[in-house]
DNA sequence: CTGAAAGCGCTTACAG
DNA sequence: CTGAAAGCGCTTACAG
């Protein structure tokens, strides 16, 4: 068959293309006789207007863009990132937006360079971008592209923000994991952090020390990169040797860097959770799986992907920035810290 | 700043459009030194040819799509499709073309809807299709729309196909299995398959039978359908009531029915490996971090997407068909079929 | 409510 | 090797 067209259909049906666009569009100018006949007629053919000569006429592309930046040993592991596009093309499906994926390694200059390329070819009307940095070099790199974007993952701490964003109190969390411990008796426990770079694992360091302290906790901090290997090589450098006062908990940012944990605690033939309770800063399956299974911090990654995707369908749509704070975290409470 | 366009590149250089894009495309008709110039002034002013302009006047997107359709349970948690998709984005990358990534539910008609309206609007070039089924509509659907596609695994039996796609024999990887369990003395054992809807689960529940058939074993066949709870229901009823002939090893479709065995097994009292080994056909990082570690195929999900994008590409590129058989697959033995 | 026309920003024969 | 022009398939003021 050859390809149908706008102009096709108006020969058809012995109108003009303008009623044809006007019809399509729900736009007025059309009776409503009219629209019922074009509307009928592309069903009937199976005919969607090109995509391409819609993005060109309307200087928008229809679709937003997402790059996932990872260490290739994590990407295929990380349950998170998974979970969240499902809640992304969840929402994006809803709005007619279509959700162009890029995965490049953990070298950020790929990352602008993606962004560079999308804005210059008018690729994609947005993007949604992760993890929000120290001196994050993205939000103006964007906006010196004139690309919109929504910042997921912000700390709460941050005031209203020249861009739109999801944001987490980190904080609270920290307090609802820290509590959690303190009323099981810990009184000396181990924070096992994803790099520092990362502005939400300031915050969780921070929230972690402050509730701490509070509680007159102690707590020893290790900065890990979220991988396997990671939780393991903290474990057993901060455990080996016990010492007279030992840790008796470790906090865990992500769920890879627990299992990690638990795997060193075997090695070193400690026993979970009698000698050395464990959090998850993030739930997944490998916690549910696990034995003991890992207390852990659920923290609905679907749902902040879908979040994030409606705050960027916004921002095309309307223009406005806007922040919305994700709500707290729950403790799933597991056999990793049941009471000793 | 004013977008720029062809045009103005052209005037800036006291040149035609006409040789700007012949300079941009490594098209013939243009002296060197003009080609240099434009591609000097391209780079300095941070301009890229836009995308839909070009896809229109080319006929073509510039992109590929992905319909993954699978259970909402399964969707954030089976690491396969990850790693696959890290696969695919790799040989995208290197061959300058987008990856379109839709989701949808188990639901055919909604994957359906997705290329009906991807083919009429021109969207996509073409499509990565996974999972053969039984009497499957797509190739047909596909074919109908003018919509180039790969399918991805593919039985290893079909002839030479009217498609291209990547092909796994299963019988061999099934012979692997059967012949691992066989050495270690097994004689009865069970296949908790995944659906028979799919071409490769029916070959490797034939390559299973015929390869014990040949050493004298039992196998006792169930269908699952690769959610967690679907392993856990099938050792349940296989293996509450022992009898007098017990199955001693169960062999698992993919890796999140086997955790679902294993966590069954641990709710009946039966030991494993000592009482019941296990087997998954996919390897992933839960099969690592269980305990016991389960023994599995290694089918590498990363290559398997990298290539049925290659063909996608060539196909493109070339429009012929190819079939493409991956490698056969190692079996990564652990604790889980240690020798009793 | 409808039609003729310009425009979106490229690519590509076709003359020179 | 270069330039003027048509075409890709829509959208959208602008007249009627």
């Amino acid at each position: 068959m050859a390809k149908e067209t706008i102009a096709g259909l108006a020969r058809r049906l012995g109108i003009s293309k303008a009623s044809v666009s006007y019809a399509l569009n729900g736009q007025p100018g059309v009776s409503e006789l009219t629209r019922r006949r074009v509307l009928d007629l592309a069903e009937e053919l199976e005919w969607y207007p090109s995509s391409s000569a819609r993005a060109l006429s309307r200087s928008r592309a229809g679709a937003v863009g997402m790059v996932l930046s990872a260490d290739p040993l994590l990407i295929d592991t990380e349950p998170y990132y998974m979970a969240m596009l499902a809640g992304i093309e969840t929402a994006l499906a809803a709005g007619d937006v279509a959700l162009m994926l890029r995965m490049v390694g953990k070298d950020p200059a790929q990352e602008r360079a993606t962004y560079e390329r999308w804005a210059g070819e008018r690729k994609v009307d947005g993007v949604l971008v992760f993890d929000h940095l120290h001196d994050d070099p993205r939000p103006a790199l964007l906006d010196r592209l004139g690309m919109p974007f929504v910042l997921h993952g912000a700390p709460g701490s941050a005031g209203p923000a020249a861009f739109s964003g999801t944001t987490t109190d980190h904080a609270v969390d920290a307090a609802t994991i820290v509590r959690h411990l303190h009323d099981l008796g810990h009184r000396r426990v181990a924070h096992v952090s994803g790099p520092r770079t990362f502005l939400h694992e300031e915050e969780r360091i921070g929230g972690v020390a402050a509730c701490a302290a509070t509680h007159g906790m102690e707590v020893v901090p290790f900065e890990g990169n979220y991988a396997l290997g990671a939780g393991h090589d903290a474990v057993v450098s901060l455990l080996r040797d016990p010492g007279d006062r030992p840790i008796t908990a470790v906090v865990f940012g992500n769920d890879l860097m627990s299992m990690g944990g638990l795997l060193a605690l075997r090695e070193l033939g400690l026993r979970c959770p009698e000698e050395v309770a464990l959090v998850s800063w993030d739930d997944s399956l490998h916690c549910q799986l696990a034995s003991p299974a890992v207390t852990a911090l659920s923290r609905n990654p679907g749902m902040q992907g879908r979040v994030a995707a409606e705050l960027l369908l916004a921002l095309l749509e309307t223009g406005t920035f806007q922040t919305r704070p994700m709500p707290v975290s729950e403790l799933v409470v597991r056999a990793s810290t049941a009471a000793g």
